[in-house]
RNA sequence: GGACCGGUAGUUCAGUUGGUUAGAAUGCCGGCCUGUCACGCCGGAGGUCGCGAGUUCGAGUCUCGUCCGGUCCGCCA
């Protein structure tokens, strides 16, 4: 009997197991026909299954498999069994891990037939994701997904065997919950038992593990899925995986502590890759130097403030927001970017015109020496006497280019945020491969355009201040929130959470939510917090995200096994569908137009 | 809700100023081939040009609408 690896009788070493190792042993293997070479007189099968891809031959002194091997096809499910050998001089493929052997295959058993695959596994052409989506389960065979699934599973259980060690537990909590005010649209569930009522799926578990820390469960971690009903992007899923983690009895420092030693470690395991310290700035610097509160510090690029100089330039563009109390005029140098060409500048403009920008005033340092005449800009008759200290400021040299933006302090960071960051993919101006930061001391709230108040991160964040200080001032407090940012995306995010219902009442106030809409939608947790409520806060991480910065993948879509379109659908199983006239009925539920669908075939 | 890009053979794409029978590569099918590994050679099949209107003697090509996919803005506590 060969040796089995694989822990089952069918077959007893996967392809891309066998090795120089194996030769003159009897090895049987089960998987795909990943290519077939038929020469007439003998047939190479390429075989594939999690594990790899070997070389097997078929000869016809063994005319049975000979006959099997002659009538597969691509993707054919075959159990071959045969011998290792060496592979003849001058025939092996450095190419392949297994290319220093093949199986000489005494038996050829077909399994399944497949029939000809929508498009072509290997790694030759392109294919459309719509129909990779549409055939997820044939795209999942290509080794390239198999890799990134293999390490989202290992990124999980290096979690999970970090959290376990630490202490904490794993608690699930529930799917079917309650609707509650603020944050994503819910995705709504339907209750036949209590017609008219509706449950929602939890945009996160964040309430329960607070209610979890008021048990005294102390240490709680989940890897849970979340969904939030709103657009989406290459980033964003309807439904999504945090790894969701809440303590008791701690501080900003402890959390932040044990999950970056937790990240730390991950990335060590898993990708071998010894990270720098986390360094923390906070929200206010994030914004001032980096346009965003999830700057990629990767890019040596800064935006540097520049209103005091612009107060009283003859160019209202500048002057007016340098004066304004809401406005901001910052600088972006880029070092060698003299070089950019006039289409290149445009394409710039209209980049930040998608940010609010009205425009993108530049500077081109052609030459400092020669004074205003070395410069090349369609601003710098406006800049006389200022020019000097303005370049001192930048310490700009020959051959770079300044960028302004000149608007609301809003507009600006968003639009010269953004321009950074295009600009250091569009010139690779990276100068590490990992950039990961603390973001610290985020304000409590944010006006929204009808001038309310509205939390920053979530309204059971504890402010950073006394509870007269904070309701005396709500709209300058901050909050005890902090961020894990890593190459400009927001890993996760947590707090110290409120663990005085006073302190969650007067939130909830100042966040227009009245006593008796809190009590109704938040009662249980403001009666939870009475009941001896320990000091508590947390975090969660986006593991989708994790997963894709880890695998360098380019949309979350490619680390998930079954993803959604940005419609939120999905193509294999057409859901969302319709459902029947009985199933509604149960329900209690009438719809108000007949479906999309339906209206089509009707018409 | 909005901006932009795309939809032509199973797949990836080309298709000129609106003009004959819509092409290529790959895949697929058949034949040949005993050392290939994206095997090779010969032959063949394969198309509602996303869908619907309109303009025109004539539409893959122009116009309008619509559906689908993608990127982004808004949105995402």
């Amino acid at each position: 009997m060969p040796r089995n690896t694989t822990g089952f009788d069918m077959r007893s070493h996967y392809c891309g197991q066998l090795n120089e190792t194996l030769v003159d042993q009897t090895v049987t293997v089960c998987g795909w026909v990943h290519r077939r070479r038929d020469h007439g007189g003998v047939i190479f099968l390429d075989m594939r299954d999690r594990d790899g891809i070997a070389q097997f031959v078929v000869d016809p002194d063994t005319a049975e498999a000979f006959a099997n091997a002659d009538r597969s096809r691509n993707e054919y499910v075959l159990r071959i069994t045969g011998s290792v050998r060496l592979r003849p001089e001058g025939t092996q493929n450095p190419d392949m891990p297994t290319g220093m052997i093949e199986v000489l295959s005494q038996e050829v058993e077909i399994l399944n037939a497949a029939a000809t695959p929508p498009f072509q596994l290997d790694d030759h052409g392109k294919v459309g994701e719509e129909v990779r989506l549409k055939h997820r389960y044939m795209d999942l065979r290509r080794p390239d997904m198999i890799d990134r699934l293999r390490l989202r599973s290992r990124i999980s259980h290096s979690v999970r065997a970090f959290l376990e060690q630490q202490g904490f537990l794993d608690i699930e909590t529930p799917v079917l919950t309650r609707a509650t005010p603020e944050g994503a649209r819910d995705y709504l569930v339907p209750s036949r038992t209590h017609p008219g009522e509706f449950f929602a799926l939890p945009q996160s578990p964040q309430l329960f593990k607070q209610l979890l820390m008021v048990s005294g469960l102390d240490r709680y971690y989940q890897i849970a899925k979340c969904f939030r009903d709103e657009d989406l992007r290459a980033d964003r899923q309807p439904e999504f995986t945090q790894i969701d983690i809440e303590a008791s009895f701690i501080e900003e420092s402890d959390i932040m502590g044990i999950t970056e030693s937790m990240i730390r470690q991950l990335f060590d395991e898993v990708l071998n890759v010894s990270l720098p310290e986390f360094p923390r700035m906070t929200w206010h610097d994030a914004m001032r130097r980096f346009g965003s509160d999830k700057p990629d510090l990767r890019i040596p690029l800064e935006l540097v403030d520049v209103d005091d100089l612009m107060k009283d330039v003859n160019f209202k563009v500048f002057s007016g927001p340098a004066n304004a109390d809401d406005g901001r005029v910052a600088a972006l140098k880029v070092p060698g970017g003299a070089s950019l060409s006039r289409k290149a500048i445009d394409e710039y403009t209209d980049f930040v015109g998608i940010y609010g920008a009205k425009g993108l005033a530049w500077i081109k340092v052609n030459e400092r020496a020669k004074g205003i005449e070395g410069l090349q800009s369609p601003i710098v008759k406006f800049m006389d006497g200022i020019i000097d200290d303005l370049l001192d400021r930048l310490d700009a040299r020959d051959g770079d280019i300044i960028f302004f933006g000149a608007d609301k302090a809003e507009t600006v960071n968003e639009a010269i945020g953004a321009l950074r960051v295009r600009l250091g993919a569009d010139l690779e101006l990276y100068n590490q491969d990992w950039a990961p930061l603390w973001v610290v001391d985020f304000p409590m709230f944010e006006t929204d355009d009808k001038g309310r108040l509205s939390p920053l991160h979530h309204p059971f964040t504890a402010p950073a201040c006394t509870p007269d200080e904070f309701r005396h001032d709500p709209a300058n407090a901050l909050s005890r929130a902090y961020d894990m940012v890593l190459n400009g995306t927001e890993l996760g995010g947590g707090s110290i959470r409120i663990h005085d219902w006073q302190m969650q009442s007067t939130v909830l106030e100042i966040l227009g939510i009245g006593e008796a809409e809190a009590r109704e939608k938040f009662g249980f947790l403001l009666d939870a917090l009475q009941y001896g409520a320990p000091p508590h806060g947390g975090l969660a991480f986006g593991l989708d995200r994790l997963v894709m910065l880890m695998t360098g993948a380019n949309t979350i879509r490619e680390v998930i096994a079954f993803p959604k379109t940005q419609s939120a659908a999905c193509l294999m199983t057409d859901a969302p569908g319709e459902v029947t006239a009985e199933q509604l009925k149960d329900l209690n539920i009438r719809l108000r137009q007949k479906a999309k669908k339906a209206e089509d075939s009707s018409e």
